[in-house]
DNA sequence: TTGAAAGCGCTAACAG
DNA sequence: CTGTTAGCGCTTTCAA
C-alpha cells in the first residue's frame, strides 16, 4: 500500500477524542446517546477524511466472529454452471445484501474430505453455514455436535433448521399429469446418489402412480453409464414416459430420445423437477415442477442471520411448488 | 459451541512444548529443519486430537493477510444466472482450489456505490480482487493508488495486469463469415454501456466489414427497451444480419426475431460472442466464437496469487478465440 | 532446538 | 459523556 490505512488511533487523533469512542461511534447505531452530536460529527468527519474501515481481522479476533457464511454442497462441489446453484447462489447473494452478510466460496470446499471439513469451519472464517447435503454426510452428526449454527438447504437434515420445497406435491402433480395425458408404464429416474428431496418426489410418485394404477420401474443411473443403453432398453420394454428427479437429468434424457430419433412426446414423454429459467432458447419447453430456489435460498440465509443474531427460527419450512406444461409431455 | 475451540496453547500444552514451537510447525513447511522430527511428531499428533485449526482472525490481524480474493464486477452485480459469469466463477473456483485462496462474494458489493467500496476492499477481508469492469469505473484509478493487487479479467485495464481473450480476431471472423455467407447489409448490436471487450469486438467487426464492402449500423440498445420495434425497423431498412457483441443480446434478437414470424437464417442471420455452454437442448445453436473464459479467470486467479506472493507477472495474456458455426447464419 | 515477550487493531468492562 | 485498561490468538524477533 502507498499510503498506510489508517486505524481507529488515526481517526481519534484527527477527531480530537480517545479510540474508544471512535470505536462506540463506528457500532451499528453509530453510538447513539453515548455522546454528543457534536462529536460524532467530528468523528464521521475524520472518518471520512481519513477512508477509515475497522480492519476485520482486529474486529473478528475481538468480537469472535466475521459476518460471512459459507455454502456447502454436499454432493460433488458447488457447480454454479448448473441452473439449480445458479438460482441457490442468487437468492444467497440477495439475502446476503439484505442481512449484510457476505458469502465465502471456500476452496477447502474442493478438495477437503468432509470429516477435516469441520475444524476448517471452525477456524473463525465462517459464523454459520448453508448446508444442501444427502442425509447421510458424515459433516451433518458433526455440525450438530459442534453446534455451528447452520440451516439446510433444499433437503431436510436432522437437527438444522430446514428450508425446502413441497416435494410431496410435486411427485404428486407429475405422476397425476402423466396418468391424465395417457400415460400407463413409466420409468423413474434418479440421481445414483439420491438426496432426501429426490427420495420425496419418488415416493409421492410411486404412491399416487400406483394408486391410479400405473406400472413404475426406478432406474438409478451414474452420469457416467451408457445413457444410450439403458434408455433404448427402457423404451422397449413398453415405457412411455421417463419422470425424472430434476430438470437436468430430463434434458439428458431428452437429449439422447431425441439422438435416438425417437419422438417427444409422441412416442415417449419427459418430465422433470426444478423449473429454473434457462438462458437460451429451448428446443422443447420441459414439463416440470417449478420450485421457487432463488426464494427458498434467500429465506435460509435470512434465517441463518436470524439464527445467528439468537432469535429463534422455525425448524422447517416448505414453499409450494407449481406444476408447469410444457412441449414434453 | 459445546466445546471450546482448540488453541494453539492447548495444544503446546498437550504435545508439551511452548505456543511457538507449535506455530512454528503450523506452516506450510511444518517447520522443517527447525525442530526435531519426534516434536513434529508430537505435535502434529496433538493437533490431530484436538482438531486444531489456527484461527484466522488472529492469523490475519498477525500477518496483514487472509488468503481470500474477491471479484468486483463493475457492470451491474455478479449475476452466476448468465452463462458468462457461470464459467468466471468456475474458473475462479478452480483457480483458487490450485492456489489455496477462498473467494468472497461481497454482500457491499451489490449495494456500495463503487466510490465508497474501496474502503470496504481494504479493511484487511481480501487480499486482492480480479476485476471485470467497464473502462471508466471510477473504481480503476483508485485501485491503481492504493496499490490493492488486481487482476483485470475479459477487459483490459490500464495498469492492472489483464487476462483477455482475442477480441479482435472474434470480430473479424464474424465480419468474414456472415459475409461468406452473403450478407451486405449488417447491425452491430451493442450494450448501452460497452465495455472495452465490446470496443474491440465492434471496431475490429467495423474495420473487416467495411474491407469487404459490407454496409453497417450500430446498434445501442438498453435491455428494457422495445425490441420489438427497433427490431423490426432494422429488418425493414435491409439489414440481414445482427452481429450482437454477445451471445445474450444474440440470444435475445433472436428470440424476437422468431416472435416475429421472421426465418432465421433464411431473411436474417444473428451472431453472438462467448460461446458458453447452456445447459438445456437449443432450438439454434447459435453461430458465434468461442471464448475460453473458464481459463480466462483460472489464470486470473493463478497470476493474483503469484502477485500476491510478489512475484511478477505479464501485463497482458490474450487467449485465442475459435469460430463456431451454428444454425442462426 | 526451544522459550519469553511484544504487539497486530479492535472492543467491552469499568472508571471518571 | 469520555478515557483507561486488558486481552482476543497468533507470529516473530530476540535470547537461551
Amino acid at each position: 500500500m502507498r499510503e498506510m490505512k489508517a486505524k481507529l488511533e488515526d481517526v481519534a487523533r484527527l477527531a480530537g477524542v480517545s479510540a474508544m469512542t471512535v470505536s462506540l461511534c463506528m457500532r451499528g447505531d453509530h453510538g447513539e446517546g453515548r455522546m454528543s452530536d457534536a462529536t460524532r460529527q467530528r468523528i464521521l468527519d475524520a472518518v471520512q477524511e481519513l477512508g477509515y474501515k475497522p480492519n476485520v481481522h482486529a474486529r473478528g479476533l475481538r468480537l469472535g466472529r466475521s459476518n460471512v457464511i459459507a455454502l456447502y454442497a454436499g454432493h460433488g462441489y458447488l457447480n454454479v454452471r448448473s441452473a439449480y446453484f445458479a438460482e441457490i447462489v442468487s437468492g444467497i447473494q440477495e439475502g446476503c445484501h439484505i442481512a449484510r452478510k457476505d458469502l465465502l466460496l471456500q476452496g477447502a470446499f474442493h478438495t477437503a474430505a468432509s470429516c477435516d471439513l469441520l475444524p476448517e469451519l471452525l477456524n473463525g472464517r465462517v459464523d454459520g453455514l448453508l448446508v444442501d447435503m444427502l442425509p447421510n454426510d458424515p459433516l451433518r452428526p458433526r455440525l450438530v455436535e459442534a453446534n455451528l449454527p447452520a440451516i439446510a438447504i433444499s433437503n431436510e437434515m436432522e437437527g438444522i433448521p430446514s428450508i425446502v420445497v413441497d416435494d410431496d406435491a410435486g411427485g404428486e402433480m407429475i405422476a397425476r399429469h402423466l396418468f391424465e395425458v395417457g400415460h400407463r408404464k413409466v420409468a423413474y429416474v434418479i440421481d445414483e446418489f439420491e438426496p432426501l428431496s429426490g427420495l420425496n418426489r419418488r415416493l409421492s410418485f410411486l404412491r399416487v402412480a400406483g394408486a391410479l394404477g400405473m406400472k413404475t420401474t426406478i432406474i438409478s443411473q451414474e452420469r457416467s453409464d451408457d445413457w444410450w443403453v439403458w434408455i433404448d432398453e427402457t423404451v422397449r420394454s413398453g415405457v412411455t414416459a421417463f419422470a425424472c428427479w430434476n430438470d437436468a437429468y430430463a434434458r439428458d434424457v431428452l437429449a439422447h430420445l431425441l439422438d435416438m430419433g425417437i419422438d417427444v412426446p409422441g412416442q415417449v414423454a419427459v418430465t422433470g423437477f426444478d423449473g429454473c429459467p434457462v438462458t437460451c432458447i429451448e428446443k422443447y419447453a420441459l414439463t416440470t415442477v417449478l420450485a421457487p430456489w432463488y426464494a427458498v435460498a434467500k429465506t435460509a440465509v435470512l434465517n441463518l442471520s436470524a439464527r445467528l443474531a439468537g432469535e429463534d427460527v422455525p425448524p422447517k419450512v416448505v414453499y409450494p411448488v407449481r406444476f408447469v406444461k410444457g412441449d414434453t409431455t
